[in-house]
DNA sequence: AGCACGCCGACT
DNA sequence: GTCGGCGTGCTC
């Protein structure tokens, strides 16, 4: 029997921190993980603690106390579960303590003690009409269906294209784990598509027994939804990425809609968690299935589904709709002829066609503001940020410069304030631009724009969006927002006013992410009865990846990616795992960065695996200054899996930082700036 | 978070 | 000379 009980308590803004505690006589053998106890705490306070596991012995210089009482004798969490935050902190290089305050809701650390009633909300806020189920799968999605089943891989990739009815092979697969007495996990990159999602999946299944799980969910809903979860009353739960954190037993199977997104990826604060890699990992605990889905699957999914035997396709779009038909446009021989402007002839014809034929347009401008930075015209300063050593945007709309990585902003900014000279000009293309000049070229269209800037008005999103399916739009011009999800048949143009953009980032996957976008808003065109058109921008029209959207031939694409990642030992060949330091002192960092790099060459080669990880750096970082601090960043790569992040783990332990400089450590990163 | 310890300005 | 400012650090 066990003397101490080590405890999960919540400490204001540092987070959360385990202690341990003695066992009183009376409690041996009542206390169990996941149950919540009082416990004193500091100078004579009380507080509650969870269980998170047991011991025998104290670190030196710990005066155990005695546990108080058991609040909750009902455990919250399992073992098993804290066995899964466990395989998150090994993977992502953070305490498992983090890990558990990310995963709980924030409503298990509420001081008040008192006992909680379960609260009286219905965590369902759609009014659903069941249909009946007269949705017979087609001959492709039946045989693919019947391939998953019969080949019975532990992760499945489904590849279709848009429109191609991978959702109906998902219902198919659901119904079958429920019947088998088996729960559900139905992931979505995003809310508004958890949403979509939640409604089409209730109309099917009905609405008992699921449930919604995702960040803007309320505490109080969490905390039923928790509850229910425990008690196993949910047979499907839609949610997003911390969806995989919702204490789930019993999973048959996990579903990853839109598998190749980013948003699946945590990037802000620890644990930088990718939600494929949780689930993988809990179907593993449950020996569950992980289905996954993609229209543009992230190309380390299709390596390894194509080499493991568990790849599916989709070619046909359901119903037989034709693809839309895709042109580029060469901007450079637009400029040749005298054009200067943002919109090429072919694009103002095809919109103003469209418009006259009472269809829809999409215009797609990755990047938001009006302009792209600022110089001034008399000593060439260009306006930076002064926090992060990146250029100022400006914002028309408000009259404000802003810093799109710290959100900083200028205002009134008339002069330049290095030569106080009013010779500020604004250069490139940004959403704001290209509505007032579609506005001036357009002018009886009625055109709107969506992006993060017009989401600071509540609903403002949803009535736009609202607007534009009626049709009370004809134009909507936006961000890389409105690339997904949009399903408006009335939609025959979609135009990429600068499709460059997103392949010139110096990272290593932004091809991948250049052609995912591009064929996302590609596919928002012609979803009705008629053709869509696309229409790609480029000064650069002989981009292979860019030719690859165009031909939507994501094989294709892939191919040539894959050789590029083979030749520079990028994924899937080697894994990433990317140190960040900064500081606000820059040498301190550049310091600090050498030395550990050093050491950490020192201790790989101490291992003897010639080549099997490689260490590059260290360098600044693309973006060297955020908010103040200088970065600089070292480099993993890794082709032992599992035993390289070992090593990389075993490693870390060792360092010891001056406590001005900040260590990130991010594994997989989605992007390497 | 709370509560203690700790080293510099204006007060009965 | 002291009361108290909230900066820093610790709570099993």
């Amino acid at each position: 029997m066990y003397k101490y009980v080590l405890v999960l308590v919540d400490i204001g803004k540092l987070g959360a921190k385990t202690f341990s505690y003695l066992i009183p006589d009376e409690l041996k053998d009542k206390i169990k993980i996941g149950q919540a106890l009082l416990v004193p705490f500091g100078k004579n306070r009380k507080i509650k603690a969870y269980v998170v596991g047991f011991s025998n012995y104290l670190e030196a210089g710990i005066n155990a106390k005695y546990v108080d009482e058991i609040l909750e004798s009902e455990a919250l969490f399992s073992l098993e579960y804290l066995k899964l935050l466990e395989f998150i902190a090994n993977y992502y290089f953070c305490d498992i303590q983090t890990v558990l305050k990310t995963a709980l809701p924030q409503k298990f650390f509420e001081k008040n003690l008192k006992k909680y009633r379960k609260p009286n909300i219905e965590n369902k806020i759609f009014d659903i009409e069941e249909k009946e189920d007269k949705n017979t799968l087609s001959v492709e999605q039946q045989k693919v269906y019947d391939e998953i089943i019969r080949i019975n891989p532990e992760t499945s990739l489904i590849y279709g294209v848009t429109g191609s009815g991978k959702t109906e092979i998902y219902f198919k697969l659901i119904e079958k784990t429920i019947k088998e007495g088996k729960n559900v996990m139905f992931l979505a990159p995003e809310i508004a598509l958890v949403s979509q999602l939640t409604i089409r999946t209730m109309e099917r299944f009905g609405k008992n027994s699921c449930a919604i799980w995702h960040s803007s969910i309320t505490e109080a809903e969490k905390y039923d939804v928790w509850q229910r979860l425990r008690h196993n009353e949910i047979k499907i739960l839609f949610g997003a990425r911390s969806c995989v954190f919702a204490p789930m037993n019993n999973i048959g199977l996990i579903i990853i809609d839109e598998e190749h997104d980013s948003s699946y990826k945590q990037t802000m604060p620890n644990p930088r968690y990718n939600a494929l890699v949780v689930a993988k990992k809990l179907a593993e605990l449950y020996g569950a299935h992980v289905v996954m889905g993609s229209a543009t699957p992230d190309i380390t999914s299709y390596y390894r589904a194509k080499n493991s035997n568990s790849l599916f396709v989709l070619k046909e779009r359901y119903n037989s709709k034709t693809m839309p038909k895709v042109v580029i446009v060469d901007m450079k021989s637009e400029r040749a002829d005298g054009n200067y402007g943002i919109f090429s002839r072919t694009l103002i014809q095809n919109i103003e066609r469209t418009i006259s034929e009472n269809k829809q347009v999409i215009l797609l401008i990755n990047r938001r503001g009006f302009s792209t930075y600022t110089q001034c015209m008399s000593c060439g300063e260009v306006i930076e940020c002064e926090k992060c050593a990146v250029p100022l945007v400006y914002h028309k709309e408000t009259g404000v410069h802003k810093c799109h990585w710290c959100n900083f902003e200028a205002k009134n900014l008339t002069v330049c304030p290095k030569c106080g000279e009013t010779a500020l000009e604004n250069f490139g293309v940004g959403v704001q631009r290209v509505e007032e000049m579609a506005k001036k070229i357009f002018k009886d269209a009625r055109i709107a724009r969506l992006d993060s800037d017009s989401l600071n008005k509540k609903n403002e999103h949803i009535e736009i969006l609202n607007a534009f399916k009626k049709g009370e739009i004809d134009i909507l011009i936006g961000t890389q927002m409105i690339a997904k999800g949009l399903d408006n048949p009335n939609v025959t143009l979609v135009g990429v006013i600068n499709a460059d953009l997103s392949f010139n980032l110096p990272d290593y996957r932004s091809s991948e992410r250049g052609f995912s976008i591009l064929t996302q808003v590609a596919g928002r065109s012609g979803r009705g009865e008629d053709e869509g058109k696309v229409i790609f921008q480029s000064y650069n029209p002989q981009n292979i990846a860019l030719l690859n959207a165009q031909a939507q031939d994501y094989a294709a694409f892939y191919e040539n990616e894959i050789e590029m990642r083979k030749e520079f030992n990028y994924p899937p060949f080697m894994k990433i795992i990317r140190i960040i330091l900064s500081s606000k002192t820059g040498y301190r960092v550049e310091h600090a960065s050498v030395e550990i790099a050093e050491r950490l060459r020192d201790f790989i080669e101490k291992q003897s695996l010639p080549e099997k990880i490689i260490v590059l750096g260290p360098s600044a970082c693309v973006l060297e200054k955020i908010k103040g601090e200088y970065r600089y960043n070292i480099l993993i790569k890794n082709a032992l899996e599992d035993k390289g992040h070992e090593i990389v783990l075993r490693f870390l332990r060792t360092v010891i930082l001056p406590k001005d400089i900040k260590m990130i450590v991010d594994a997989d990163p989605t992007d390497i700036l």
